[in-house]
DNA sequence: TTGAAGGGCTTAAAATAGGTGTGAC
DNA sequence: GGTCACACCTATTTTAAGCCCTTCAAC
């Protein structure tokens, strides 16, 4: 039993990889399992209360209403939210905004080709980033397309490999420190974004 | 076209207000003039144009044929994004004013040009245009959804703003509890100034619940 | 025509019970037609199998009646059931929903269009009749999206011209408080947690017509106002068994779901509280902070209208002064005194004793954040020149072209080939 | 356990257009 | 089953305020 069973096409942790002539497998369908697994569940369980409720009704016949107020029980029926995507999308450190102006020197403005140099975002992250790098530090964006720089590919992804790797080894370093600094309070540390 | 019969008011950000020359209109001015915020025009290259060539001669540009049919294109100046269709056809958006969406357009078409299309430019056409202001007073809009239903559509659980379909007008206009108001749909910039002066004083009346 | 009546396809009379589901259905002998499954389960994979089961049997007369709108038809009466509502509504919603499907825009609209439309149908309904419903609980119902019933919403108002009057919070107030599991004792609410109900739905309403006086409903998701209020309505009636206790732990109790604007409401009005025990002379003196104003919410809101009027002034006279201000200030600024308009909604406590705070929407309150860089309306003609270099700039050499096409290919065959450990 | 902050979505308008859902004929 | 006439997805821009999500910081 799958009660919505719209298929949006909207998947996000698995950024829209397919696109562009190229990449076929997969592709859009993203079934985008789990909201609607969720949906599942708690939609049969509101159905059989309703359906009980339905039933008690029809036997019940007399119902209580007040007199001339239409306003009587009626079961907590009142939901407030209903089933919305989810958008989230991970905020980009430093070092990532780095690359991704590094990306718009090789590419230019064209975010399908820089999605695919950042696989673990989807298009629409790569387009919402450029928007707002342009309002905040359009200096920024101008230099960056103004820079041109061969595009090799290659290059790039081992670089952002380099890098991601670094994100996520000093994450859990703050994180093991945090758990076991206690008694070595004052650290000097402090990265504070490199050049 | 071009020079607006209007002031086009100051480039000082926060006075909206203008020393209000003529008091003897025959309705109050309110002395706000709606800014600008975005431009959307139309032009013709009258030629049909290899998207693909131009995906890879143009370093401003993403095509995704698969995605959507048209190149997408951005220019620094003025910060404009263009849709460019295989029909010669092309969507302009995101200038400030009717000038820079002309100026944008033909830059466009230049670097159409310069990739070796026989690009022309014909009717151009401001197509949308985009303009917000603030009252600057509380606007309580229960109240005005009330006595303006037939124009009104306010609905909470949807949207915060109250969206107003203007008689005679093509403007529509999405007034916020907080006297901001968002005017878009008209063609000339004339369109949108009537607009908020016809809406301001019903927007008065609604100051207080 | 609940429960015993006729086919909504064919209108034959010979109604079963089939009990092959989880639910009992009531289905149709003649033609095969569920006609009322235990509520709403059909989806459009059902369908498929539904269609394939019924054959559409004419039954000579006019029946244009398209398959699609036929079970649209039987949905909203299914809804109108399952709501529970008076059985004059059920004919109201089946009309509009017919009046919607003359429109060929309509009728060639997706299915989970016509699936929303369902339940649009019944919001309106209810609607205008004062029936206090919320999208949520219809997008519940029909497993639907917000936004899609949204976009059917407005569009069949526009398409069908109607006026809908808005939510009514009051009796929204009666139907929603009364949903909560607190009116009597069990496993799950100790007994100094029950409170009786027409104390708390009294209490609850003048809170949130507190919240509508101060700007704290227009613009907002209705439900949480009251979520808000009525917490604060429970709390406020037996003060020392319930200051411990969260919104969060309330609902939970309650049994309702928590709306996540609900802390945000909570917030704003234990603010405009907080504003009005300062004008009580004898509130003043206890140095009163969100937590413990609940303790005098009974005072506050008998003297509620007093208190409001004194303890806010009037914001529109007061900004337009800020405005001259500022304009005879030069644009240079973007900070400035901001402080003067100390927010009303703030909490921090050594703020008091300054003058009564601006009756306005939060949103006007908070900090200027516009950072607006347009000074540049230009003089821009639309004629000028423009330079080829200017053009070339966006323009890749041979060189680069060819470098870019190697690079493709490179990233193709690396796509095509995931792994090369 | 709470919040704050940051980001992206909702609404309106308008042009552009292929591919395809939808139902009537 | 094909034509027809729609819908309506993808995409672009821009403002408004609210909602809703995640992450991370004080307690």
């Amino acid at each position: 039993l799958t009660p919505v069973q719209t298929r949006e096409q909207e998947g996000k942790s698995t950024p829209d990889a397919g696109d562009d002539d190229q990449v076929e497998e997969e592709v859009d369908e993203g079934p985008l399992l789990v909201p609607r697994v969720k949906v599942a569940e708690d939609g049969s369980i509101i159905l059989d209360e309703e359906s009980l409720t339905v039933e008690v009704l029809r036997t019940k016949g007399p119902c209580v209403v007040e007199e001339n107020d239409p306003i009587f029980e009626r079961g907590s029926t009142t939901t407030y939210s209903s089933f919305r995507k989810s958008y989230y999308s991970k905020p980009w450190s430093n070092k990532e905004t780095d690359m991704f102006f590094l990306a718009i020197s090789m590419v230019g403005t064209d975010f399908s080709m820089i999605g695919q140099l950042f696989p673990h975002r989807a298009r629409i992250e790569i387009k919402n980033k450029f928007k707002r790098e342009e309002k905040t530090n359009g200096w920024r964006i101008d230099k960056a397309f103004q820079e041109k720089r061969p595009f090799d590919f290659d290059f790039f992804a081992h670089l952002l490999q380099k890098v991601l790797a670094e994100e996520e080894k000093r994450k859990q370093k703050s994180v093991k420190n945090q758990s076991l600094k206690e008694k070595k309070s004052s650290k000097p540390r402090k990265n504070v974004k490199a050049k | 076209s071009v020079q607006p019969s209007l002031e086009k008011s100051n480039s000082l950000p926060l006075a909206s207000i203008t020393p209000m020359t003529s008091m003897t209109s025959v309705s109050e001015c309110s002395g706000i003039v709606p800014q600008l915020q975005n431009v959307v025009s139309t032009v013709n290259v009258a030629c049909k144009l290899d998207l693909r060539k131009i995906a890879l001669h143009a370093r401003n540009v993403e095509y995704n044929p698969k995605r959507f049919a048209a190149v997408i294109m951005r220019i620094r100046e003025p910060r404009t994004t263009a849709l460019i269709f295989s029909s010669g056809k092309i969507v302009c958006t995101g200038a400030r004013s009717e000038e820079q969406s002309q100026l944008a357009a033909r830059k466009f078409a230049r670097v159409i040009q310069k990739l070796g299309f026989p690009a022309r430019f014909l009717n151009f056409k401001i197509q949308n245009l985009v303009g917000s202001c603030d009252v600057r007073f509380p606007i309580r809009l229960e109240g005005l959804v009330l006595t303006h239903q037939q124009f009104s559509s306010y609905e909470p659980e949807l949207f915060p703003g109250l969206i107003y379909r203007m008689v005679n007008s093509r403007v529509v206009l999405l007034i916020f509890a907080s006297g901001k108001v968002v005017l878009t749909g008209a063609k000339e910039r004339s369109e949108i100034y009537e607009a908020f002066e016809k809406i301001y004083p019903i927007l008065k009346n609604f100051e207080k619940a | 025509m609940p429960g015993g009546g006729r086919c909504p396809d064919c209108g034959s009379a010979e109604l079963v019970e089939d009990s092959h589901y989880s639910q009992s259905q009531l289905v149709c002998s003649d033609c095969g037609c569920v006609v009322t499954e235990g509520v709403l389960t059909t989806t459009y994979s059902d369908e498929g199998n539904l269609r394939e089961v019924t054959y559409s049997r004419s039954t000579g007369e006019n029946e244009q009646v398209s398959r699609s709108q036929q079970r649209g038809l039987r949905r909203v009466r299914d809804l109108c059931r399952v709501l529970q509502l008076p059985p004059t509504f059920e004919d109201t919603a089946v009309a509009y929903y017919q009046q919607a499907y003359r429109h060929s825009g309509i009728r060639a609209a997706r299915l989970q269009k016509k699936e929303v439309l369902v339940g649009c149908c019944v919001l309106i309904t209810c609607r205008q009749h004062n029936w206090p419903l919320t999208m949520g609980t219809i997008c519940t119902l029909l497993y639907a999206d917000l936004d899609a019933f949204s976009g059917t919403y407005m569009q069949i108002v526009k398409l069908l011209g109607l006026d809908v009057p808005s939510l009514c919070l009051a009796d929204l107030v009666k139907t929603y408080c009364s949903s909560f599991k607190l009116f009597q004792a069990s496993p799950s609410v100790p007994a100094k947690y029950v409170e009786d109900k027409e104390k708390m739905l009294s209490r609850t309403l003048q809170l949130v017509e507190l919240a509508d006086e101060t700007w704290l409903v227009t613009g907002r998701h209705p439900l949480p106002v009251i979520t808000a209020a009525t917490f604060l309505a429970w709390q406020s009636l037996r003060p020392s068994d319930r200051l411990t206790c969260s919104l969060a732990r309330f609902c939970k109790l309650a049994n309702v779901d928590l709306p996540y604007p609900a802390s945000s409401r909570l917030q704003e009005l234990l603010a405009v509280l907080l504003r009005m025990a300062e004008q009580l002379a004898w509130l003043q003196v206890l140095k009163l902070n969100k937590r413990s104003v609940v303790k005098h919410i009974s005072d506050l809101l008998q003297h509620r209208r007093t208190l409001v009027r004194k303890a806010f002034r009037d914001g529109t006279a007061e900004m337009e002064a800020q405005e001259e201000e500022r304009q005879g200030q030069g644009q240079g600024q973007g900070r400035g005194k901001e402080e003067g308009g100390s927010s009303s909604l703030d909490l921090s406590e050594e703020k008091r004793g300054a003058s009564p705070a601006l009756l306005l929407p939060p949103c006007m309150l908070k900090p200027p954040k516009r950072i607006r860089p347009t000074p540049s309306v230009s003089t821009v003609t639309g004629d000028e020149n423009i330079s080829d270099s200017e053009i070339e700039q966006y323009l890749r050499t041979p060189q680069e072209v060819r470098d870019f096409l190697k690079a493709q290919a490179a990233r193709q065959a690396a796509v095509s080939v995931p792994n090369p450990p």
